[in-house]
DNA sequence: CTGAAAGCGCTTACAG
DNA sequence: CTGAAAGCGCTTACAG
């Protein structure tokens, strides 16, 4: 079982190698009568092809690298693994994944490394690393296709997306239409596309209610600040009185999670003193009391799509592929109430 | 570059290309001279052995399959993968992960399925996979060698595992000392080993101090129990009156992050009211206020010694493995403190 | 529509 | 200590 070689299937079935490998590749000029018996007989000896003999032959590897830094716990990188194995398992690919850790020589020479190795046919490049120069050039410089996962720019090579700004615009009306003027906006993702289109969501909704955008009530940070910065920051927002935001959307569920201790140290309730929204539906949140209302991203579905893409880049003959819509979803739970005036 | 073939070696070594495998293989029987000169050249050509050749002729994968349940935002087996990739690429081995939903089918179908059309020569499993009978009795007829990953069963198969027990005893001990003496163990890792030995420690603790181990304040439950049973139990436990415990162990962070959420629903104050330890240092306790004392497991160097114990068991010429110790540490925050009488 | 031959880049088995 | 030959299981390039 599983030890039948080519050569086996071909005298089984009366035929050469050559239409064997016809056949096992879907290629055309194969009389359907061979085609069929050659089928029932790689069935019926469970013959499966050598992927190094092949490989070593097509000079493809039939690997597939994604790229991410390695944060502990992370779920987004961790659900674009799941989507991409789904798709790599129905092309016959292998994933390889490298978590990047943050060092001083940065990630090139790690990647450099794995690339010389094991000589994926394509790469998958995840946030933020997709919007990293040095990467960039770097899969240039290798001359290897790869794909892009929500990456802040659109030019250049194929990538991902999903509708963040429309979410986060349906989020914040959400809060609106709960009779909600003072709303916040609370990011550290300067400088990514997540930060980017969130924010950009904030002000849409703002905008199309005619509600004035109050510059003190965003704030923006990148990931390089200090992380006790952003205490100071959530603090200063609900101490200011009479003009105190009534609502809050974060950027996403990790600082929203900051805003409830806070919250809870000051003794605000939420949602009553304060309505809150995050992004993401980590699965942490359910720790979180009130339950947070929160955006999910179609997170696996999008290493899916990803995956699919670089596939079908490589030229493998693949099934035509149909784009899924690319939805993300306002999840509402009990951290968002009506307004209370004072 | 990285397109030299061993042959290319050969010519410019002036040797035969067996003499250059033996060189880059690290086989004996090559005059130091000779071997030294090819080196040399392997170097200055940057020749890298096609690992598809090799595998070819040699019949293995140098592939390593790791086997763990997708948990969204899982930071266990992200560790492990972490530590093992490090240990696969001193070794010229790559990872191929398998996160295995839970479905009706059972596990056996897709780990049988990746292991025909891939092959790997090893596997890690991570827990509870490592506990499952279906699964190991799948490798046994794979035929396939294994390391296990934190088994509550030792007999069988190599495996790796940490001080668990030690350091839950340590963590209750240091509870007995702040003056605690009604200390509580929730648990819901029934039939787990980190469930058994977390629980043994507690017991240790006790039973090493002279305190009586009062059945009404250990609370363990399977992973089939509803998740909203512990929220009943953990209400339960603080609500005893004057017997109340002043001290609870978690299992896990996530339990503890449960019994904040509790205790704060019920006004209890931590630590004043109420001492909380949990076990894992999950990044997500991050969010808890006060921060959470807790346990720390040397997960990502588990993984690494699990795939070293592997690769040598493949039997390829690899330097001599060093046990690190696999000690746990108690992290202390501010969520346990002196025993105050009511 | 089908097949015989060559060869991908290594290692194995053997000879010297 | 070193090497020539064969072969791992496929696909490519070509012929018919």
């Amino acid at each position: 079982m599983g030890k039948a070689t080519i050569g086996d299937v071909a005298r089984a079935a009366g035929v050469s190698v050559k239409t064997v490998s016809r056949v096992i590749n879907n290629e055309s000029g194969v009389k359907d009568a061979t085609r069929q018996r050659v089928a029932e007989i790689v069935k019926q000896l469970d013959y499966r092809p050598n992927l190094n003999a092949r490989s070593l032959r097509t000079r493809q590897s039939y690997l597939l690298g994604v790229l991410f830094v390695d944060y502990s716990g992370n779920f987004y990188s961790h659900s674009i693994l799941t989507g991409a194995i789904e798709a790599c398992d129905q092309a016959g690919y292998n994933l390889l994944i490298r978590p990047l850790k943050i060092n001083d020589e940065g990630f090139e020479p790690i990647i450099k490394q794995m690339h010389e190795r094991s000589k994926p046919d394509g790469y998958l490049i995840c946030p933020p690393l997709c919007d990293d120069p040095n990467v960039i050039s770097l899969m240039d410089e290798l001359d290897v296709p790869y794909v892009r996962i929500a990456p802040l720019h659109s030019e250049g090579s194929p990538y991902v997306r999903c509708q963040e700004e429309a979410a986060s615009q349906k989020a914040v009306e959400h809060l609106i239409n709960l009779g909600h003027q003072r709303i916040a906006m609370l990011s550290y993702l300067k400088g990514h596309g997540a930060g980017a289109w969130r924010l950009a969501g904030y002000k849409a909704a703002l905008d199309n209610y005619n509600i004035p955008i109050v510059s003190e009530y965003i704030e923006e940070y990148g990931y390089d600040e200090e992380p006790n910065i952003l205490d100071t920051v959530i603090r200063r927002l609900l101490t200011k009185t009479s003009v105190r935001p009534t609502a809050i959307f974060c950027v996403n569920d990790t600082l929203a999670a900051s805003v409830y201790r806070i919250a809870s140290q000051m003794g605000l309730k939420i949602p009553y003193d304060i309505s809150i929204v995050g992004f993401d539906d980590d699965p942490m949140v359910e720790n979180l009391w009130p339950p947070l209302t929160t955006i999910r991203q179609p997170i696996s579905t999008m290493g899916n799509y990803a995956a699919r893409m670089l596939i079908k880049a490589l030229g493998n003959k693949q099934q035509a592929l149909e784009l899924p819509a690319l939805d993300c979803e306002l999840v509402l739970r009990s951290s968002t109430g009506p307004y209370l005036p004072d």
